[in-house]
DNA sequence: TTGAAAGCGCTAACAA
DNA sequence: TTGTTAGCGCTTTCAA
């Protein structure tokens, strides 16, 4: 049971003035601080932390070493007053769990360090439209916006205008197209499954949703539910899984217990496909790529286990990471953006066990895993 | 194909003198803005957004009507230079992706935002004993440091307290006991973990470590192997997993090829552990819970999986942040800790069917999940 | 290369 | 209740 050390309270002259401290603990130094016990100014200070100020090497050891001695650390957010820049970007995203996106973060976080930005959180749980926490996330004069799979309200898009504040959105389209985006290529992406499905020879057809609002669900099963009306087949049948596991496990229930039950579910996210292939397999006893095929969308690192092998569309973060930051880059730098201001990045289809393999088509990857290519007309198979 | 809309470029007026501007974008307004627009004082527009500041309804209706009209925020990092306080804490965590922590971090995330508080991350990949990034970490004057499951070297504890910035650890323990620290019980899990196997019949046991140098997976480690050498058994096989799946699919390879391979092993966390239960089913074709016991510690959302069925002891993760929450406040008004700086909180033993399960002292919890409780001598039984 | 001085956007003590 | 004033810690002209 060790106590605190509780020392260096009480005061410490600073110019002609004491200043004032709390109670059990003294305020961190300052640069006037150290340019005192080093005797010189201020200026010298921060020239000895500015890239590329000239300072005289013996003042710059002066300098260190006092600041050594102090504790001495430059105040970002003091300096970021004077520059206008804070290296520090916010992040809204609406779940950390999601698969992928912990995966995302993480990439991002690690990406944006070598560029010497760091990431300040918001936690949005989805927003559904409403948006709180915008007067919040304004306050925080970040550098830049990065909203992450939220919904963006046109509001906000605007009011981030007025705010002069840089936007870019992943993974969700800003309604009035005023917003760059980045995305993966979400409707490309379900026609594709379209096609894999149908030419693995399946006929009902579900799709588990995320949210209704949510762009990136909606436009999935725009192209799945397009590509099938094309080759001549019904609406798939639909469930909502809120991005979730629990609610997708209903969902897949629900599927599972009508009458003519699909044999082909795609899922509008990983954690979905997953749920609905623990469904199937445990509390229906289906084997999946035998007697149902279950396709997820995002290639999360873990679908790849021995245990789950879900055939999934691709969302390449890294790539998409890359893309990402220079579009962030570009909006910092307040650039005139001449390209597009809603970028889609296509993936491949992973092929693994889940699904029922088509006769032809499959290809092996770089990596290792394999993707299927639709052969022939396209893939068009009438009906 | 949208263009940007590019406009509201140039100069205006502010007092006297024009401010500079970038050259595509107006910088945000200030209160200086909306003071002139409203016709009141600067300390005006502070007052109506400072809580429990004597305004006039009339006054401050007009600020916010002008704060309105010109989409200003109050700058958070400008305020922070007077009041001292940002409402920011820093994170520093090894790796986003650890099932736990992707859930510790959502969680203390949302937790926090109730408090008023935002996160800042770090990720910091383990940084090993060494402490690249302390002048980084210290360099945003946040609040509080949350050191999450990164290894903290001495001097990072001295520095942070020099630097007086308010420290508290998770999971991890200052090696010099200076700094507040909260973790699991982790000896008590791994001794309880100890007891479990041996009532379930199990004889040769191992341990899939995380790093050597972490504390976490240490103590685990140390409380296991005391226990069984108490109990008059040999010490467990070692193996390292470095807390990653691809590490801990190796470890455990290596593990189960040997001659006298365990059939029993505690992994350091669960993701370990689950590479390692599907090690042994899809490579082995052992089956979890009969021919071989496979123990975790977390428990992480996913180990209740259908598919995985982990035994594992719980990191009451709820709890865990509520009192972390506590201690991040109370070194952030720099109170008198008179308490230990180094509390644990214990957690069940979750039973599931990845371990053979001992004859007595399953019990059911509250949540609907059983846990296993020592019966008689203490679990003692000798040899 | 250096220091003095002004000011980034905001708050808080004080006086009106 | 309000405005004036003096900073918070830092950077950045401008002269020296």
């Amino acid at each position: 049971m060790a106590k605190r050390s509780g020392g260096k309270a009480g005061t410490r002259g600073k110019g002609v003035s004491a200043r004032p401290r709390g109670r059990h603990k003294s305020a961190p130094p300052t640069s006037h601080d150290v340019a005192r016990l080093a005797g010189v100014s201020r200026a010298a200070v921060s020239r000895t932390y500015t890239q590329g100020a000239s300072v005289a090497e013996r003042t710059r050891e002066r300098v260190l070493k006092a600041a050594r001695k102090l504790g001495y650390r430059p105040n970002l957010f003091a300096r970021s007053l004077k520059t206008r820049r804070s290296r520090i970007l916010g992040l809204a995203i609406s779940d950390l769990r999601s698969m992928l996106y912990t995966e995302f973060v993480q990439l991002l976080s690690d990406r944006l360090a070598v560029e010497g930005y760091r990431l300040l959180l918001f936690v949005t749980h989805g927003w559904g439209g409403r948006d709180p926490g915008i007067d919040e996330l304004l306050t925080y004069h970040v550098d830049a916006l990065i909203l992450a799979s939220s919904t963006l309200s046109s509001r906000l898009a605007e009011e981030c205008q007025r705010a002069s504040m840089p936007v870019v959105m992943f993974n969700n389209v800003d309604p009035e197209g005023r917003v760059a985006t980045l995305s993966s290529a979400n409707a490309v992406g379900g026609r594709l499954i379209a096609d894999f499905l149908i030419a693995g020879g399946h006929r009902r057809f579900a799709y588990i949703a995320g949210y209704d609002v949510d762009s990136t669900s909606s436009e999935r099963e725009r192209g799945f539910a397009a590509r099938l009306r094309e080759c001549g087949y019904e609406a798939p049948l639909r469930a909502e899984g809120r991005f979730s596991f629990a609610d997708a496990s209903v969902a897949m229930r629900g599927l599972l217990s009508t009458p003519g039950a699909p044999d082909a579910v795609f899922c509008g996210n990983d954690d979905m496909a997953l749920a609905a292939l623990q469904v199937a397999q445990f509390e229906y006893g289906l084997k999946p790529g035998v007697d149902i095929s279950i396709v997820g969308f995002d290639n999360a690192p873990m679908t790849a286990w021995p245990c789950f092998g879900l055939t999934t569309y691709e969302q390449p973060i890294p790539r998409m990471i890359e893309r990402l930051v220079e579009l962030v880059k570009v909006e910092i730098e307040g650039g005139v953006m001449s390209v597009s201001t809603h970028e889609s990045i296509a993936g491949d289809l992973i092929v693994r066990t889940s699904a029922r393999l088509p006769a032809q088509g499959i290809v092996p990857r770089a990596d290792g895993s394999s993707t299927w290519r639709p052969t022939g007309a396209a893939g068009a198979k009438g009906r």
